[in-house]
DNA sequence: GTGACAATAGTCAATATTGATTAATCAGCA
DNA sequence: TGCTGATTAATCAATATTGACTATTGTCAC
């Protein structure tokens, strides 16, 4: 659902063609957004079904042929709808990629210790990306700034974790 | 892979059943993980087909015939294996679920506030139920701890924005 | 002893997702 | 002109995921 929410919304600042949107959607958002190239076809296929984008081959210049897809009035109308249901609705990022913690005492505390620095270190090389990325118009810069927020808290909650192993008797 | 981590680090505790295993996932730990039973068992096969459990029909008491499923020695090393990539390599749940705050100036101011503070009391609302949970075993209760100190943070996020959005003019 | 309801255990058809590949066009150069 | 590699644009076969459903067993009132 999330996915289609982005999808109209890119759309609704200017009607594009496939390559575009995956491009920005797989360049300058891969930080926060989950969605490949293939997925994006299938949504706009099924977008285009439901009537909320409309196909056009278009011919700019001398590029490849392209599919151009625009958003209609229920377009539109689809786009608000989820929008406020997105906004009013908070749901939690399911934390299935960190769920290795749930495991540590399955490892010898010193070498947990170690794998947790490289943790760190990971993370902030991230931190590192995300302050030079290019910044976005409007409020898509809002997500840019959770994310910085988001890799913050992440930091200082690994570092409590780091602390109280290293402190905890073996 | 995440989610094979987990059925891994699962199983060792003890062997068991289907039934139980998804019972567990989802219910107890429904809030930080979401792996459907179909999945479950999709993978358990998977695992099988691996040589990473082993499968054993059972019949405990008068209860209907139960598929049991037990770590094998290759797959306690697959387990290793997995915990020390999942804990060295960081990575940010993306946030594909919070896309709409993306498009929040496509909403008239006042309402767009409304909507906010809906999502507030749902994250409030929330943060009381895992309070509530409960008690897990061992580093599993780690993960508990994560999510509150995400939910945590996420209010102080929201509430940043929410605050900036009253002030700035329309 | 049997019919109704709950609990237990799992499957399947339909849908979504992705890594790998294909197809069309162009620019430059021999 | 014809060939080579780069860019643009999209598709496909294989895999993963899930909502809805099925099937088995227990239990308890009647």
């Amino acid at each position: 659902m999330e996915r289609i929410l982005l999808l109209l919304g890119l759309l609704r600042q200017h009607a594009t063609h496939g390559y575009e949107l995956t491009a920005f959607v797989e360049g300058a958002m891969s930080a926060c957004v989950d969605l490949k190239k293939p997925t994006a076809y299938f949504l706009l296929d099924k977008m285009a079904a439901s009537g909320w984008v409309m196909v056009q081959e278009t011919r700019e210049g001398n590029r490849p042929p392209r599919k151009t897809y625009s958003l209609t009035t229920s377009g539109e109308a689809e786009f608000q709808r989820l929008l406020r249901i997105n906004l009013a609705a908070f749901s939690l990022p399911k934390l299935s990629n960190d769920i290795g913690i749930a495991f540590v005492d399955a490892i010898d505390k010193a070498e947990a210790l170690a794998l947790l620095q490289t943790r760190r270190e990971h993370l902030l090389t991230q931190m590192n990306q995300t302050q030079h990325a290019p910044q976005h118009a409007g409020s898509l810069q809002l997500l840019i700034e959770h994310q910085q927020y988001v890799l913050n808290s992440e930091l200082a909650w690994l570092d409590t974790v780091i602390l109280r192993m290293s402190q905890v008797a073996t």
